[in-house]
DNA sequence: ACCTGAACACCGTTCAAGT
DNA sequence: ACCTGAACACCGTTCAAGT
């Protein structure tokens, strides 16, 4: 979101009007790129699947996804903010999920990780482990490895406490939907 | 960061370049906020130092921070944004750390978490759990104490594998200047 | 049909004029 | 001395005119 639309059409070798062409805000742009980040991520969720040890192959989804979101803290920034109610990124989000979930399940049934874990989880502590470690920014480069080793501490299974609160159910494709209607956040509109 | 000047100095009942005379600039009013609401949390802090159980005493220290958080998102983004670099941001940081530091220290002592916590993980990791929940924004009010407990459970003794990063070392009172000298991010302008 | 950049609306910031 | 709001600069967005 640091550049301005001039700049980006320029550097594009394009006029200001051509890019409201594509895309018919500023945000969607930015939608448009964060959804693209977040497949690719699934893509690489996809790979593991055939890994052989499945609690590393967690792990190493997430590291790939933090890594991912490191690269440029804009990234990181943007996933903060009212992009995420783009249909675009809410789909592309719950393909995510679903790659999560089959790594996540793979894990449980090893006994890698506690049984109250979903996939929705591990993608929401990959993004929390980002999170604590980017206010010091380049100061301490990769210290959220220390912050995602930690949370995946707490992800097994010795001495894991109860949790005071089950996970959230997002939409799911293998789910019935919820009775009590779609207490979601508003859509924002299609871009 | 939502509401423009217009708006901010129309209700305090004054000329938008009044507002300029007390902040020099849109940002360091956010700062102000900010430092205003860290401070709070390290008066809590404090409080708690007096506590019987110093592992429930830092919990609780914990929820009051990602509640305090939690209550507008607003600021949750702020801690996001260039705010970090404000200087009167980074004094309270460092205020709040030094109150974190105590309760954690106490908290090692009696084996409640692991010894190679610091006050500073404790501080980022309370951020992590309120940014882990952000995504679902209000549809999932409380989800953050699922993953601050989670986050919790990997801070405790039992169970933990070494961290593969050592702990941030910022401004630390007790502590000598590092020899490699300042390698923190740009301070921004005094506000 | 598709692209363009002038024109518009909005907002942060400055500063000459008012008290 | 302190406050004000008109004026300026900048940027997202629109759209009449050009190809």
């Amino acid at each position: 979101m640091e550049a301005s639309i001039a700049e980006i059409a320029q550097r594009a070798g394009i006029g200001k009007g051509t890019v409201f062409r594509h895309f018919a805000t500023k945000e969607c742009l930015a939608a448009a790129i964060v959804s693209d980040r977040l497949d690719e991520l699934a893509a690489i969720g996809r790979t593991l699947l055939d890994a052989t040890d499945p609690g590393a192959a967690l792990l190493e989804f997430m590291t790939a996804g933090v890594e991912l979101q490191a690269r440029d803290r804009a990234f990181c920034q943007a996933a903060t903010t009212s992009v995420r109610r783009d249909p675009a990124v809410r789909a592309a989000s719950d393909r995510l999920s679903q790659a999560a979930e089959s790594l996540t399940e793979q894990a449980r049934r090893q006994g890698a990780v506690r049984d109250d874990i979903t996939g929705q989880d591990v993608i929401l502590l990959l993004g929390a482990a980002c999170q604590a470690a980017a206010p010091l920014g380049d100061t301490a480069a990769d210290l959220w490895r220390r912050y995602l080793y930690l949370i995946f501490d707490g992800m097994r299974p010795e001495g894991a406490h109860p949790l005071p609160r089950p996970a959230p159910a997002r939409a799911r494709f293998d789910q019935a939907v919820d009775p009590s209607g779609p207490d979601q956040e508003p859509s924002a509109e299609r871009c």
